[in-house]
DNA sequence: AACTATTTATAAGA
DNA sequence: TTCTTATAAATAGTT
């Protein structure tokens, strides 16, 4: 519009069409904002560059989530509610779910009661029972099992023990053969020496299991 | 901008101020279409006039909605995400609320007990012992109620039944009296008028009940 | 809505 | 990007 007309289609040369997109489009927002003005209308601009920049304008005293509520309502054009409404929809559906499992939880707790018929009443019943039993089952199973694992690990510590005062006799022998020189058998060194022992060895293999408290019941897979 | 400068301030004369803005509406649009084309860029305008009329140009090949959904993701604007993030939190908070309560009943029916600890199934045993307990208590009470109702309604067949006999009795007692003639004092035909009469009152009250048939059964209230 | 004197916007060049 | 400027376009006031 200056210096010679220009045909209405895209500008090719790149540098020249990102000059004229922003001289034109400070234009367009000058123009935008003295509507606005002049006239006392509401402006919104919204600009996406061909470089996917977004530029826009809103006239003073508003906003523009405020103009894009107008444009919803007076346009009756669908701008969000898609998102929305299938949302809000989601929303409904689970609380009715909930309120029906909400429901289903209290009458298994003995609350909410009423209105339930006999025959509901005896399925109820009945549906508890069973549960009931596969609940006692497993209780009795992990009872079991954790019997089962206590036990294993009880013999698992004798066998330990008596297999370290094996070993420490046989030190022992070795070591007073050392010092006394060659005397051969004394059975109350030995029973002393036990005794000690005993108490020494018991200690080694039971702490882990005296740290892990009442936890290790938990860590042994259940069998099935 | 013509035949004289004007001032950018709000047109006071109505008229005046209505053809300059459809004027300028008119070349803002043109404006952005102009830039559209030429810079290959969306635009999208919306203008609400003083008068709240709605006015709005999307350059070719985009809809408005588009354009907002690209204007928000671009700015991160809050255009309608105060809505739609707190519905979204409300969504999840009720998701966890729902996950748990399907956990509960499922244990309640005896499934998912695996990671449930020897203590916890006892707690759950005993729940549902007390629990079922309270169910069978209340069947108990429904079947006792049903009883009482279904042998009030018997009682009362039996008294309407005696009471139709009694009054159907009576007529025909009272038939073969008029087909004999004038007979002055008749403590039966008395007796007959008040049959008759007790009968009619009797079905009055009755009645109802009969008509409700067997749903009866629930709308009597439980005895607590 | 059409006209037109003027202002404004802007294309091209620097 | 910005400035300059010749020229196209927009438009205020009038008809």
């Amino acid at each position: 519009m200056a210096r010679g007309k220009i045909e209405i289609k895209k500008i090719e040369n790149t540098t020249n069409r990102q000059v004229t997109f922003s001289k034109r489009r400070n234009g367009l927002f000058k123009k935008a904002h003295e509507l606005s003005v002049l006239c006392d209308a509401k402006v919104s601009i919204i600009i996406i560059s061909g470089t996917e920049k977004l530029y826009d304008y809103v006239s003073p005293s508003s906003s523009t989530k405020q103009l894009l509520d107008l444009y919803q309502t007076k346009s009756g054009t669908d701008v969000w509610s898609s998102h929305y409404e299938k949302m809000q929809e989601t929303l409904n559906k689970l609380k009715e779910v909930n309120r029906k499992i909400r429901l289903e939880i209290r009458r298994r707790h003995g609350q909410s009661l009423n209105n339930m018929t006999y025959g509901e009443l005896c399925g109820l019943e009945q549906e508890m029972e069973s549960a009931a039993h596969v609940i006692r089952e497993r209780k009795y199973k992990t009872i079991s099992n954790q019997t089962e694992t206590t036990k294993r690990k009880h013999r698992n510590s004798i066998q330990v023990n008596k297999n370290l005062l094996h070993a420490i006799d046989a030190e022992e022998d070795d070591l007073s053969y050392e010092l006394c020189g060659n005397i051969t058998d004394d059975p109350i060194i030995g029973y002393f020496n036990e005794g000690s022992r005993l108490f020494a060895l018991r200690l080694q293999p039971n702490q882990p299991n005296l740290q892990d408290g009442g936890s290790c019941i938990t860590t042994y897979p259940l069998l099935d």
